[in-house]
DNA sequence: CTGTTAGCGCTTTCAA
DNA sequence: TTGAAAGCGCTAACAG
């Protein structure tokens, strides 16, 4: 039932050899040959076996996909959009999914897990810690970051920075003079994350506006929903004269404009909120938003580890723009004609 | 740098096979050799090769994971749920992704692409066709089915007949009469599919309470966001006097209420809406829904193909329970008191 | 252009 | 309880 490549070969009448070749698209193969095999292949319902394969020829043929999870919008799409990627150029994707606790402290992902098990390593989304990283980069494997990574790594990512930069002095141009910052707990932030450049971009608009992007205008939460929530109420309960919220997610932002409603606050006319993804339910609430290309971001990726992989010295740093997208959770402040 | 299972043998001095074993858990090895063996390949950083244990042994200790998309909230969760259950048992997940086209014609899923490769596999979500389900059973692999399947084949999921039911009566309860049912297209639902099922429960609510579930109530397009809007539109225009609309999914009833919103209709005053899942940002409209346990469903699943691998005879069939989440979106309608 | 042959690094009988 | 040895099913030199 199973053939195995000496049935093709004998019923090819070739060498075990030249059905390898012929099958792989390897040059040195007669064209009718290679067609000839093809057809016996195909009759006899012949697929090589990947361990096979990978044992004798040292590659596995598979990428590690690895993401702290798979049902978060960002994640989900990149996942989404780097298999379509990988599968459409004859790779495997493995997935590996690890937790972030929210006491800060997560499971190290075990770099013994992907050993001998990949060619190539995508690392979506939330910076690992330098070690965490290094041991991965010490299996030995290209490496690629997806929404985050310093100048060292390959990496695709936004302009996080000029992301916060260009939200900030939109909300300065509606008028708004105190503009809080909702994003994601420190911990998981390096100096080159997306959180961390965005808050930076932050206080870069503020300042070139005049504005004092104190301390106490930003907090820190979980990444999610309920984070956004929690942060602008504490948040407003430093400063209740707050206009306008930049929260470094779409789900946060949605998380804040609950926590908003929570407080009896209505947006925009009390508080205007927007955030940064382009989340396919922001429209729900008319969520203002700087928009990221996502799919294009996984697939890119796939791109970039291939190229490494087959030797070739592609970009190390793959730069998307983000667009803002106007709705109706922003506005002018009130008593600021627009 | 790379140690093999016979740089282990030799510094513990033993065989290769007493590696192996030792390692493994094996019965048939002294409590000290497996001591030391453990040891020596501890110190040593010595991890056994996929491809070769699988090859000599047959089996590749990896599932595969079938989803039409990993993006959407039932197939995000669902994935995320069963990678962690399979990771923790050792095992790999292999993600294969597919695609649904809106022309109801879709790249068919190429059994060939699994073949030795897996050890058993999931499919989550959406009916494949008969003959594609036969083909992917033919290569002999343990095959269970997240949130969908026949009779025949291993299943975990929603009675979602009851769901449909339920979640109609609520609304008749509520003093609805005319109630409409948002839906998924045709060409996708089989007999045995959530949405056939969900709609068969809508019909049966409708005729015990003596209402008529007339094919004009029920309105079937995209499954996502921009198919529920679009689709109670359609539904509008034929019946006018609809007051309450039941989706078969969160994402189709947030879409049914931006398609409200748009007409300029009102959540709930003009009209109810309610859906299935528990979508985590339903909570932004307030929205009501059936609740269903969506990791547990990933686990459970795992749990069931790992049985079944092991040559166990696990139940054919796992239901889950979902409960009624009551919201603001729904309402008694106008000039009913409640 | 094609065939021969030696592995790839394990697991698994079979003996001891 | 342990070891020897024969593969698992391919790929990759190397010859021809």
């Amino acid at each position: 039932m199973a053939a195995g490549i000496d049935d093709v070969a004998r019923a090819a009448g070739v060498s075990t050899a030249t059905v390898s070749r012929a099958l792989r698209d390897l040059p040195n193969v007669s064209a009718k040959t290679r067609e000839r095999v093809r057809a016996v292949a195909t009759e006899l319902g012949y697929v090589a076996s990947p361990s096979a394969a990978s044992l004798a020829s040292g590659r596995t043929r598979a990428i590690g996909l690895i993401s702290p999870w798979v049902n978060r919008w960002f994640f989900a799409n990149i996942i989404d959009g780097a298999e379509r990627a990988l599968r459409a150029r004859g790779y495997d994707v493995l997935l590996y999914t690890f937790d972030i606790q929210r006491s800060g402290e997560r499971p190290r992902i075990d770099p013994d897990v992907l050993r001998r098990r990949v060619d190539g390593i995508l690392v979506v989304g939330l910076p690992l810690a330098r070690d965490e990283l290094e041991a991965l980069q010490g299996l030995g494997y290209p490496l690629v970051c997806i929404g985050w990574g310093g100048s060292e790594e390959a990496t695709v990512r936004l302009d996080d920075r000029v992301i916060g930069l260009e939200a900030v002095r939109y909300l300065i141009r509606l008028g708004h003079r105190v503009i809080g910052h909702v994003t994601g707990t420190p911990d998981d932030v390096h100096p080159w994350s997306p959180p961390a450049d965005r808050a930076t971009g932050w206080r870069e608009a503020m300042t070139e506006a005049g504005l004092e992007p104190d301390a106490g205008l930003m907090e820190s939460g979980g990444f999610e929903v309920s984070g956004g929530r929690a942060s602008v109420k504490a948040l407003l309960a430093r400063h209740p004269d707050l206009t306008a919220v930049f929260a470094a997610s779409d789900e946060m932002a949605m998380g804040a404009i609950l926590g908003l409603r929570d407080l009896g606050l209505r947006v925009p006319e009390d508080v205007s909120v927007m955030g940064v993804d382009g989340h396919e339910l922001g429209e729900l609430v008319g969520l203002t938003t700087m928009s990221q290309p996502v799919d294009e971001q996984g697939w890119a990726a796939a791109e970039l580890v291939l190229d490494m992989i087959n030797g070739k010295t592609p970009p190390r740093r793959v730069v998307f723009p983000a667009r803002l997208v106007e709705r109706t959770s922003t506005a002018a402040p009130r008593g600021v004609a627009s």
